[in-house]
Formats: C-alpha cells, structure tokens, sequence
DNA sequence: ATTCACCCTG
DNA sequence: CAGGGTGAAT
C-alpha cells in the first residue's frame, strides 16, 4: 500500500496468528509515525481496541516496564538489519509484502521471523508499546530526543534502502502516497532539516496529547470500575484534568513554539472528549460494551482531529512565508510545502539532494532545460516514458501551463485529511506531479513552455483520443474547459505511471468530457473525405490538413492508419465488385464503370461519406474506375493466382491521387 | 533499427 | 477502426 505499511510488514514481520496482533502491531507503526509520517495508514478501530486494552495493561504493569527496555533497543536494531535484508533476500518478500492489503497482515507469513517463540514476541512488542506510553508520561523531550536521533537513523538507512529497492521494481507509486506525506529529507539543507524536525515534533505532540487523553478517560472509567485508585505514578494529575475539564497539569517538556496549536487541539479535541467522559462516568461496569463502543468512536474523532489540526498545522508553516516567497515557490517550496501534503511521494527529496550547492533559481531553470532538451532528444513513443524517478521533482515546473487562478493550490483545503477521490481529482486536473502549490507563480519563461515542454501532454492527449475519440461525439465538450484543461490533465505521467489511476481516469467522465485535442472524429470524418481525393497522402499533407492537430509519431501513426483502413476498405470493395462482375459474365473492361448510381460508389460512399452532405469529385469516380478495371483485367487474366498481385495495383492508383481542396485546410470546414 | 504498407483479426 | 504480425525499404 504505502511505504508505511510496507514497512510494517517487513519490520513486523511477526504478526501472524493472534488477533491480539494486529491491535499490536499499530503501536510501532503508531510510534514511528510520531517520527515521519501521519497516523492515516491503519485504522482508528485497531489503535483504539489496542490502546483500551494497552492502558489496562500499562496500568498493571507499568514498573515492569523497564523490564523490556533493552527490546526497544532490539526493535530498533531489527529495523536496521530488515533494511539490510531488504537489498538481497527480502526483495521478494517485499514485493508480496507491497501486493498484500492492509488488512492482509495475517497472511504475510513467510518470515524467519516468525519463528521467534511467540511470547517473546509478543513481549517485545507489548514493550514497545508500553514504552511509548511510559514515555509520553514521563519526559517525552529526554527520551525522544534521545531515541529520535537513533530511530531516525535507522529508519533512515532503512527507508533509504527500501527505496533504493523499490525503484528498481517499479515506478508508480503515487497513489500510494496520497495519505503518506514523504519522508523527511536528511540531507537537504539545515533549514528544510529543522522544519522536519518542528513537523516532527508537532505530530508527536499531538500524539502525545491523545494518548493521554485515552489513559485519562479510561482509566478514569478502570477507576471507576475498580475497588480503588491506584496510584497512577506517572499519569497523576491526569485525573483532575478530566474531570475539572483542564489540561494545566500536562505540560509538555517538549519545547514547542506554537502554543496556540495546543490550545486549538484542546479546544476541538480535547473538550468534546471531556464531555464524554462525564457521562461515561455513569456508566455501569456491565455496560463495559458499550463503554467500549462509545471510547473506540470518541477516541476515533480525537485521532482523526487530532491528524486535522498536524495538517492544518504543516499548511500553515508552508504558507509561513513572505507572499513573494509564497508566489514563486522554489523547488524545493514546491516539494517541501506541498508534495508532503500532496502525498505525492518522497520525491521531494530528490530535490534536496540535487545539486544542492546551486543558488536556487538556477537550479530551478538549468533543470527545466534539461528536461527539454531530453524531451526534445528523445524518440517519441506510444507509451510514453517516465522520467527518472529522480528528476520527478525538477520536471514537475516544465511541463505545467499556467493554470487559472482558481485552480490556486492554495485552494485545497489541508486542514482536513485528504480521500482519495480529492486526490484524484486533484491529479485529474493539476497531472500527478503538480505540486499543489506550483503553478499560479510560474515564471513567464515558463509561460511560453518551449514546444517541447508542451509535447509531452499532447502526446498523451493523442493516445487518449485513441481510446475515447469514439465517446467524444457523444460527449460534447463544454466550451469552458479547453486545451487548458486538457494540458493540465497532463496525462502522459498518467498513463504510463498508474495504471490503477488511469483505469480510474477511464472511467471517470471527466475525462471523456474535457479531450477534445488530438484526433476526434470529425477529424476522422475529414479524413474519409479527403480519402475521395487521396488515397496516399504523404504526411505532409496530413499536416496541412489537419492544423488543428498536434501532430507527432503517435498521431501520425493514427491518421496513416486510419488511411491505410480506407483503402482496404476501398480496394476490398474493388475486388468484390470485380470478381462479382466477372461472376456475372462481363467480359469487356469497358463494361466496368463507375458512376454515382452503380452499387460500388454506393458502397464507397456509405463508408466515407454516411451522412452524404458532401459532394464527391468526379475525379474520385474516374479512380474508381479505374481501379475496378485493373482489377478486373488482373482477376480476368489470373495474375491474382500471384500473392502480391494486388501490389501492382496499388502501385498504378498511388498515381492517380489528386490534390485536396484548400477549405480542407480549414480546421472548421466541417 | 526504424518506418511503412499490407494482411489478418476482433 | 485498431492492434498485431510480417516483410520490404530506408
């Protein structure tokens, strides 16, 4: 699914079996997310089951818990050495790892692993998490800083390599990025680092937050159903915050600078929580069901409030910039502000890592030439290939056209979590690697993009028409979204990139409405006409009669085919009738003719000409006919015994082409 | 190696 | 009408 759960898989590799597991197996997801990514990847049902039965836990065991320590330290080991693997033997079991659902936990058996003895295993990882809850009730800032350093370290190597490993197997990925926000970068610069870092930090606050939230309600509800209070050493005053409705006894070390976003958290989160819990006091323990129930739903807003408010919060440190900043965002702006929220995937660290000595607005231009230039060099294909991988990020500013203002990125809302259908419509319109905050600021050089820039949508616009030309008449298009719209579809990375999106881009009407480019079919009906002309029009001619198109090999292919089908057509026609006539006891040559009441033309012109609005040339009838009489002298004097008799043919009607009419060089003629 | 035309098929 | 296969021409 996504590099997150991957990951899980192959870190905890472990989990089969129990069910118990799968709750389990959030928490280490749940706690390296503090570090790097936000909690989207499993579901809210699993932690919150895990965490009611974890606090229970915790509660009983807590002065064991340092028990376990040294295993957190083993984990962390286990992640490094996993990443190691990965670059040899995992390979395939990364590869099933990634096909296998989230859900599919229970089925990615196959690891060495698993032979570990279970309660050993299941004792790690209930220390893990009682060490993640330990910690966020003693001194997140000690332990985290301390831990985060190593962790990151590792996970780093382990990322590192585990992407190393999944370019070589496969490219597209975006999809899978939409609730992931990419990695930070570690190499980028000290800025970018410290930002990640601030990031960082606020999702774990927020983390921090509701898992104590969660210890209060329920532990509140344990005490209440409980002989006593036990003295809860670490999470004390916790029980009079939920009570009395205030958070002043929490007071995290960890050093923050946006006391505001805790305040806001508390105000959305925190309050409603609260609320709850005063009636959950009410209830009895023989209702513990429905306790639960009510927990797992409240605990299921706070999380997904609180996943709200980190977003809100990294928009708003994207947006914590002077408004001229803002408008011309730089590359590495463009990755770091909004790949992260677009879920792109960790391509944006590419950009850290190219060239980072460059002041940026070369690199931001010497990058976008050379994509043209290989745009320009590069053979045209039917399917178009994917950049590198790494130049994602840098290609990202050539190929958009300015888009209309409202289309401003900044439109998109990130204070919510983002689905998949907004993503989509998002890489409908924008094209995957829009950043969502690129394009109203493009440089006006970027304005007029080179005619190589601009090749590559067309390219993809005349593969699209191949597949939908056919609804297009069916599907007018609405004058208001034009080329604009349909460069911005910027479907070459579309379609050769996901193909899950593009079979959702395929049936999606949207796309069907807005193609209007390349070859539609009315240009294929001006071709049939222009048939009555030529019947081997050379390319040149094809694009002078078709101005309105843009032409390149795909396209060309497209039209030579399409002239190719009419005179098979045609010279099927040609036979049939010969060899009719000559069934039927004609014996002269000049009894075959061709007018617009013989059965042939009837035939022809039903084929290029249905709807008969268009007066046929004479000239075509004159070719007709002759046509028809070579082939009833080669029919009459066996030479179609020879298996390229009819080559001669061909060869004496590719004479007899005429010139097409000017008003066919008028894209409206039709 | 590429392009094109033809042929066949669906 | 498009796609795939084939062979000739370049």
């Amino acid at each position: 699914m996504n590099l997150s759960l991957s990951e899980q898989n192959m870190h905890n590799p472990s989990d089969g079996g129990l069910e118990d597991d799968k709750a389990e197996l959030m928490i280490p997801c749940f706690r390296r997310n503090m570090f790097d990514e936000p909690i989207t990847s499993y579901s809210n049902g699993s932690i919150i089951s895990h965490l009611l039965r974890k606090t229970i836990h915790t509660k009983r065991a807590l002065d064991e818990s340092h028990f376990y320590l040294p295993n957190l330290a083993v984990s962390s080991s286990t992640m490094a050495d996993s990443s190691q693997e990965d670059q040899s033997s995992i390979s395939s079991r990364d590869s099933a790892a990634e096909s296998a659902s989230p859900g599919s936990h229970l089925s990615t058996g196959a690891s060495p692993e698993e032979d570990r003895p279970l309660s050993d295993h299941l004792q790690a990882k209930r220390a893990r998490v009682e060490n993640i809850i330990r910690g966020m009730s003693g001194s997140p800032n000690s332990r985290l800083h301390g831990e985060n350093e190593r962790a990151e370290s590792d996970v780093r190597e382990a990322r590192e390599a585990y992407r190393e490993n999944k370019r070589k197997q496969r490219l597209p990925q975006h999809q899978e990025h939409h609730l992931t926000p990419p990695a930070p970068s570690n190499r980028g610069s000290s800025g970018s680092k410290d930002e990640e870092c601030h990031k960082l930090k606020e999702q774990l606050q927020s983390m921090q937050r509701l898992l104590r939230q969660l210890q209060e309600k329920f532990l509140q509800v344990y005490n209440q159903e409980g002989t006593e209070c036990e003295g809860r050493d670490d999470t004390g005053a916790e029980n009079e915050d939920a009570t009395t409705g205030k958070e002043s006894g929490f007071v995290f070390p960890m050093s923050t600078d946006d006391e505001s976003e805790r305040t806001s958290d508390r105000a959305k989160g925190g309050l409603p929580d609260r609320a709850k819990t005063g009636n959950l006091f009410l209830t009895h323990q023989k209702e513990s069901g429905n306790l639960q129930d009510t927990l797992k739903h409240e605990l299921c807003k706070a999380v997904s409030e609180s996943v709200d408010m980190v977003f809100k919060k990294i928009s708003s440190t994207g947006l914590k910039q002077s408004p001229a900043q803002r408008m011309c965002p730089r590359p590495e702006h463009i990755s770091v502000g909004a790949d992260r929220k677009s879920q792109e995937d960790g391509n944006q660290e590419q950009s850290h890592t190219e060239e980072t000595g460059k002041p940026r607005a070369l690199e931001y231009y010497e990058s976008t030439e050379t994509r043209s230039a290989e745009g320009q060099t590069e053979a045209l294909s039917l399917v178009v290939r994917k950049p590198p991988l790494s130049q994602l990020s840098s290609v990202t500013p050539t190929v958009k056209r300015p888009y209309p203002l409202h289309h401003s990125p900044f439109q998109f809302n990130y204070s919510t979590p983002l689905h998949d259908s907004q993503i989509l419509e998002h890489l409908l319109k924008y094209g995957p690697h829009t950043s969502f905050g690129t394009l109203p600021c493009m440089p006006p050089s970027m304005d007029r993009a080179s005619p190589d820039s601009v090749e590559r949508p067309w390219d993809a616009i005349a593969m699209r028409s191949k597949v939908t030309s056919s609804h297009l008449a069916h599907h007018p298009c609405p004058s208001g979204l034009g080329p604009v719209t349909v460069d911005s579809l910027c479907l070459p990375h579309v379609k050769m990139e996901c193909g899950d999106l593009q079979s959702m881009a395929e049936r999606n009407s949207y796309m069907s409405l807005n193609i209007q480019e390349g070859l539609t079919p009315n240009h294929l009906k001006k071709a049939k006409l222009m048939f009555f002309y030529t019947r081997y029009p050379s390319s040149n001619v094809l694009k002078t009669f078709f101005p309105d198109v843009k032409f390149n090999r795909c396209i060309t292919s497209q039209l030579i085919k399409w002239f190719s089908n009419f005179r098979e057509f045609y010279y099927i026609q040609m036979e049939k009738f010969a060899r009719q006539a000559i069934v039927d006891g004609v014996n002269n040559v000049k009894d075959m003719s061709v007018s617009r009441d013989s059965e042939l033309f009837r035939a022809l012109n039903m084929h290029y000409n249905k709807a008969n609005d268009f007066q046929v040339p004479e000239r075509f009838l004159e070719v007709a006919e002759i046509t028809l009489q070579e082939f009833f002298n080669a029919i009459s004097t066996a030479k179609d015994s020879d298996p390229s008799w009819k080559k001669a043919i061909y060869k004496v009607i590719c004479k007899l082409d005429s010139d097409v009419p000017d008003e066919f060089k008028s894209s409206t003629c039709l």
